[in-house]
DNA sequence: GCTCGTAATGAGAATCGTTCTCATGTTCAA
DNA sequence: TTGAACATGAGAACGATTCTCATTACGAGC
């Protein structure tokens, strides 16, 4: 794919993805800021924001938008999947399925659509959030 | 348009909205404003949001987010459903699937999620942008 | 029509997430 | 060890959106 990009290994950079390690949600970049800075692993915010979107850049970590128009960002260590996110909680489960892979695939080959991508993102309410 | 909320009538409010009749793809915010302005019908910045946000609401409009976090705004005609957007030249295809609004509230009521909704967008390069 | 309470408007300030700038620090291949 | 290129950080800049608040104008009831 791309070679030329060649990353250089900083502390900063393994800051951000151990952070990203031990979150098992999705973060937003100032969440992480704050999270790296609270253990004292001074890394500024826009090196944060540069290396998130490299890690995205090279699929290492799956990026969605809040509704609020905030960008969140989660290592990404399967394949392809979706996600079912608890919108009160952010609790997040990784779902799977062939027939929507086929569904999204046909649906753009039917209408003669190149390269077809698809985001598919399902919202709830999840059962410890609806118990209160 | 909707029951409950009371809306009152105002130039600026069927400006927007004939702009977006015009309209036959997803406009900004932005866009719109400045498309009212060059037709010489004055509508404020703050006043294109109001209207959007709230056509938004009375479910009138389709409001997606692009890439760089920007909203996009859309009549919306008939009612749910998903969309296949050419990445290239933005041209919009709406789509619906019996499958996957199926699949999507499966999905929720195995991991015990009420209340569940789904996002869910198909992005390629259509005909006429891969010809280029 | 006229009145009046109240929602709607607009200009600009404020917010907020994100990106850019640029001087300085680090990495790593040679 | 060295040096060119890449990475960093602090803060400025940016862009979309929301808020503020004084002013305007709908529209229900006379």
């Amino acid at each position: 794919m791309t070679e030329t990009t060649r990353r250089r290994e900083t502390r900063q950079r393994s800051a951000v993805w151990t952070a990203l390690e031990h979150a098992d949600d999705f973060r937003s970049a100032q969440q992480l800021h704050a999270l790296l800075r609270e253990r004292g692993e001074n890394v500024g915010l826009a090196t944060v924001y540069r290396t998130l979107t490299q890690l995205a850049e090279d699929g290492d970590v799956d990026v969605l938008r809040t509704g609020d128009g905030e960008s969140v960002y989660r290592r990404c260590s399967t394949g392809h999947h979706h996600h079912l996110i608890c919108r009160r909680c952010r609790r997040t489960v990784e779902v799977d399925s062939v027939a929507v892979e086929r569904w999204a695939r046909k649906i753009g080959e039917d209408n003669g659509f190149a390269d077809v991508e698809h985001v598919v993102e399902v919202f709830g309410t999840c059962a410890d959030c609806a118990a209160r």
